[in-house]
DNA sequence: TATGAATGAGTATTCATTCAT
DNA sequence: AATGAATGAATACTCATTCAT
């Protein structure tokens, strides 16, 4: 008697997403606006006291929420750190397909000359963030879509070097990016900030695997 | 339809404005339906998850109502479950009443057969949910009505013992619906689903109390 | 170079145990009484506040222990459970055998008689600690240990029934055990204390199961 | 014999009383062989779980030590960590040496053949252990020593390729060293273990940023 | 009237460290 | 010197409930 002439009035439930993806997209502006507050938060406490500091409760405190809030948004706190570095793969991609299509149709040197910008790029943003997060990203099992950005930029760098006749471009593109993130990894962490320099030192490494003549 | 047609059967009590009475009454078709629906929502996560998976954020989403309409209809959480053993009880003192009507003039051993039908009914229905409103109703501080409905299920038994000279009425439908109790809840729990073999064992357990040879 | 020559200095770890399982047993004295002390807490809790009141921190305070101490002797809240839970089996199948002991030799009426006084002796040391145990147990995924209590007690039953000449003794145990429990329970339940009066009462019903004329 | 047969490699400050120095210098056999059991028990944790398994009851369970007893050697987790980092830096130290007496009196291209080596060195001994313990170095507070043997081997190379008449050797010895940690790095972290043709592509990175042609 | 964003007290559990024996 | 019992601050996460829109 009970509930059965009920069962069209109930929704089916969910399905349970991972712990890496947010909770809820925001889609009024309220909504936006807190998941914004609290990724910024982790984003400051990352640069300032690197992934020790991070704790739910301090993310919540900085962001002006309350931890219930934060929960809404991000089922787990490896969500707001994956969130997070798939942002700055977002980025990151960006920068890259714009050195693509700079590089188009010119020559090795200068198309080197692009990627190699495109790959200091986040570190000139926000150079303390990006080191976090890529030490972070070492930990976190990534989900698909980050994984496809690491892959799409990949793919641009072994285009131009195939595009220039480059042996074996996929090695060759992950020692490339291997040793341009050394680098800059390196002097980011020594304080460097001249990154003009550290440009130029980039595009000698580079160019040196490359056996193009400075 | 879920229950509140039986309502007219007791004579209700001004409303009280305690957590465990719903908030409104439903009085439009609307209304009607969304506390419907919360209700079976509950019933159906009691029934798969138990009382563990309860949460009102969770029986909202099923019944597809927001949390906010839930706490409309009912004032906490209780109050649903208090609704729900509401409801179960008036059932089963229909199901009481019809069988004591079934036993009038009857002799003792039919009689019995009657009452031991009633008192299977609610399992036969929905057997997990009527575990589980059983286990929750002792941790609920009752309600006056369904105070009232058990004690008229008891007066029911009570008058049908008395009407065949049984001593000591009160004390033994007391015992007697113990342990009618106790052997469908174990068989239950035990995953028994004959209820008809469990109709006759209980019929020797209760004749065999009141003396009744098999 | 690092650790070759130290392999056999390093102990092998620890075997998981399961989250039911005591995490230590305890050697010392000091240990000992730490360990019973939190349980007596979690049984005094249980008794007055029932399965809700049951938190970890309340239990590990009113034990007089930090909650670190606490986690020492149970790996989960429900270790402690679990423990309660099997201590009162071994007392009930201690109450059985000496039951089951002096039911030797004698008629079926005695042997109920004995069985019978077994089934509650729990319930006079802590009425309320039983019920609330017994109703913990339903939710609770019971170890081996326990398991095999709770059969040791059951195949006792069936073998006085079986010395008997019952038919079906196995079922026959089972009905008799869950009316048992069911009379108790409400009894309990509904604050009675006379445990002779109750004691006679479950003398009938069992007699009256089994046919045995009072 | 873990690292500390090395000590009289560079003339030892004044023991600290800070957290990341050992508790006490051990000079009594027993004392050596369980700081060693100690070390090596952080270490296999780092290669097995990462620096998120390190806790210190676990390290002194698999030790074989009680945790006491490990508060006696080491003030602190840290400390432990900072002696297996030392040990680390040690061993490299000492690859650089030899490898800078290898290279004495050869030709450029020979010499950095033994210097890419030497640099690869500890991750062909434990690959795993050497990758947790420089992401570990990244967030210890170094003490003076450590300091003093990164400094050391940095010391090497400026030395060597200064007597090259390579330009701003200082600079460059700290990018050619950057850079190798990138490529080894992603490559132990891809997997790689093939460390012969890793060299190669190591000798081809340094080789370029110095112009050596191929 | 309905919504759902926000709240925050509460819960289980961990782990570095101390100290009495 | 060694032990291991005890500590408790810290941490991730839940969920009943409120209230502005």
């Amino acid at each position: 008697m009970l509930g059965y002439s009920l069962a069209p009035l109930l929704a089916s439930e969910t399905p349970l997403k991972s712990r890496l993806n947010p909770r809820k997209t925001p889609r009024q502006e309220r909504s936006a606006v807190t998941c914004a507050a609290i990724l910024e938060a982790a984003a400051r406490i990352l640069e300032t006291s690197g992934s020790q500091g991070i704790t739910t409760n301090h993310v919540a405190a900085l962001a002006g929420v309350s931890i219930g809030t934060l929960y809404q948004y991000f089922p787990a706190k490896e969500a707001i750190l994956a969130a997070l570095v798939r942002q700055m793969r977002q980025d990151m991609l960006a920068d890259f397909m714009s050195a693509a299509r700079e590089a188009e149709g010119k020559d090795l040197a200068h198309a080197v000359d692009a990627m190699v910008g495109a790959s200091m790029c986040h570190h000139l943003r926000r150079p303390a963030l990006a080191q976090a997060l890529e030490r972070e990203e070492l930990e976190l099992k990534l989900d698909k879509e980050t994984l496809a950005l690491k892959a799409g930029m990949r793919d641009l760098v072994v285009a131009v070097l195939r595009d220039h006749g480059i042996d074996q471009p996929e090695r060759t593109a992950f020692d490339l990016m291997s040793l341009s993130r050394g680098i800059v990894d390196a002097a980011v962490q020594a304080g460097e900030r001249d990154f003009d320099d550290l440009k130029a030192r980039m595009r000698r490494a580079v160019g040196g695997y490359l056996g193009i003549a400075a």
